[in-house]
DNA sequence: AGTGAATTTGCAAACGCTTTCAAAACAACA
DNA sequence: TGTTGTTTTGAAAGCGTTTGCAAATTCACT
């Protein structure tokens, strides 16, 4: 059956009989090398579309040519912050003919390695990798092997592998102030998971900006969310059962954010007369919550896009500088936060 | 550079002299095939466990193997449906040992057509198409080459194409009954995509609820909402500007109900007490939004799970019959609807 | 017309694997 | 021990391309 199906295809020597010439020059022309007459070009073509001829991608990457297709390294799916990020991609990749690879790694670190050979093996052109686990294991196998990639959110592991990535320092250190500038003094903070470097960005921003203004860092406002929304839930109903608790909560991303609201909400607290409530990323459901979140804004498929650009341009001129792009974010102020309550 | 890349792996032959037998025999080791000495399987997976070895998916299926890859044809990403189901989807896959191909065909229905070319000439061992647009092209290809595929939420375009797809029909018909049981006899409908046969199987089950109730059937009370949010925004809008306006809408997915919500809002209008929305389909969103939305739970994840299931089967068994089943849906009550208000 | 250089072409050898076929090895039996 | 049948093995032929190399053609000059 397989059999059957293959041999109804037709192939490049099918289309070289039909055209008169060699299948090496209808390669050629495939190829759009040098090298061949015009004239005999337009005869290749024309039997091309006749016979509606498809390349076999296999035995093109086999041989030694591209295979057109990029792979995308996930930690999961079905969390809106990802499939943002996807969907700048899957823009970015329209048009250039290059096919996606998926490969969800469910954060398990040794997948990503297994996944990284076979990908490189020649299934894949290029690497993208989002917010990757442990890295260390393979990158320099993929520096070494010059594979092209480019990693998005990169947490901090080496400084040369070329990225995109926001600017989380700066945008947690404006969001605190926005909370201060509301009159927020005791202002509560949700931990990312520490072992990611935009966490650590984050809580920095929080921490300097609460002593740019004078107000004193204490340890016991800061829990741990994890970046998740469950985990987040308990954290921040810690910090609210407390006699002092904050007026304002600032959360490491939007999950962390819903999190504290479902707290929030169910102590019968009012978001945000009683308590401000601010996230991080600005993932879909951000402004569909209610009240809708205030929350940082994180530049999700522009990320997606400029990596997946500078992905295929790298592929396109090996010999191109690798770059780190650190892109701008934005505070975008919906209704759950308020000046504090006198 | 490529050349140095490949150079550099180790192959089937290396794995062949290293542990002493021919590379026939590792390839026969390599598919688990029968007539092979127990005794060099175990040298030959030795080898291929100390060389770190990896098979080259291109080659194999150049030779006629499977690829190991299957593709999935989406017509966008970005939409709480889609992601949920293409995370069953990747659950279903994970640990099959079979790889993920994403297509999005942006609603191009030539575009559909071009991709499974290639993804039927060998780069693909079955397709999952999840809504397809307008698969009547390439249907008749794909089961004349007898090459292994399942619709996802299927259309109605044939109907021998194997199929997952939820009792549309009967949720809405239940769905529309819940509103009724809650009192509520003027109903306003916001209407999906009318080429979708899901849209009008909806549809069927509202109008059949009311008939059954012995409520008169109101065309105006019927608008389009298209599936999309900002076109059931304004649907519902003018819905409510009616002076004899439903108090209850029901939406043919979520993203109308929230559209319907964001309009019922915007004229002051409190939901669940002055005006019930109920949505369907249960994306993440509706359990996030406030007041949290009362919709059909499509199993959307289970829907990703079994089509994938389904299609691993045919793959390894082609001669199984094609299947086409229903799943049920779940009413998950939760805050946007109430008992009419006397 | 003749020469050398430049351009265009075709042949053949990979690429890494699967699979057919026939030979080799083994086992079982008379 | 010789025959036959069965299992295991290896050699070789693809799979559909790309590409290096050499042969063939074309071109620009004498």
């Amino acid at each position: 059956m397989n059999k059957s199906r293959r041999s109804s295809h037709v192939t490049i020597k099918d289309i070289a009989r039909v055209s008169g010439v060699s299948y090496s020059t209808v390669s050629r022309v495939l190829n759009n090398k040098d090298h061949v007459k015009p004239e005999k070009r337009e005869q290749v073509l024309a039997a091309v579309a006749r016979l509606q001829y498809v390349v076999n991608p296999q035995a093109r990457s086999l041989a030694g040519g591209r295979s057109n297709v990029i792979g995308l390294l996930v930690p999961e799916l079905g969390n809106g912050y990802i499939g943002e990020v996807v969907r700048g991609i899957d823009d970015g990749l329209s048009s250039s003919g290059y096919d996606l690879m998926l490969y969800t790694t469910h954060r398990h670190a040794d997948k990503e390695a297994t996944y990284l050979k076979t990908l490189v093996r020649g299934l894949t052109d290029g690497l993208l990798l989002l917010v990757p686990s442990d890295p260390r294991g393979y990158l320099d196998t993929l520096r070494q092997e010059q594979f092209p990639y480019v990693v998005i959110d990169h947490q901090g592991f080496d400084d040369f592998s070329p990225t995109v990535i926001a600017k989380n320092y700066q945008a947690a250190l404006s969001a605190t102030t926005y909370l201060i500038d509301l009159g927020h003094r005791r202002i509560g903070f949700i931990m990312g998971q520490r072992h990611l470097n935009s966490a650590n960005e984050r809580f920095k921003g929080y921490r300097d900006a609460l002593q740019a203004h004078g107000i004193a860092f204490e340890p016991e406002l800061v829990v741990d969310g994890e970046f998740l929304q469950s985990v987040s839930y308990a954290a921040a109903d810690q910090l609210l059962a407390r006699a002092d608790r904050p007026t304002a909560i600032f959360a490491s991303n939007d999950l962390c954010a819903f999190g504290a609201m479902d707290a929030a909400r169910n102590r019968g607290l009012s978001i945000p007369n009683d308590i401000s409530i601010l996230g991080f990323d600005d993932i879909p459901q951000a402004a569909s919550v209610r009240p809708a979140l205030t929350t940082v804004r994180q530049p999700l498929m522009e990320m997606g896009r400029i990596a997946t650009r500078m992905l295929l341009d790298y592929i396109a001129n090996p010999q191109l500088p690798r770059e780190r792009i650190f892109l701008e974010t934005e505070l975008v102020i919906r209704d759950s936060c308020a000046p504090l309550q006198p």
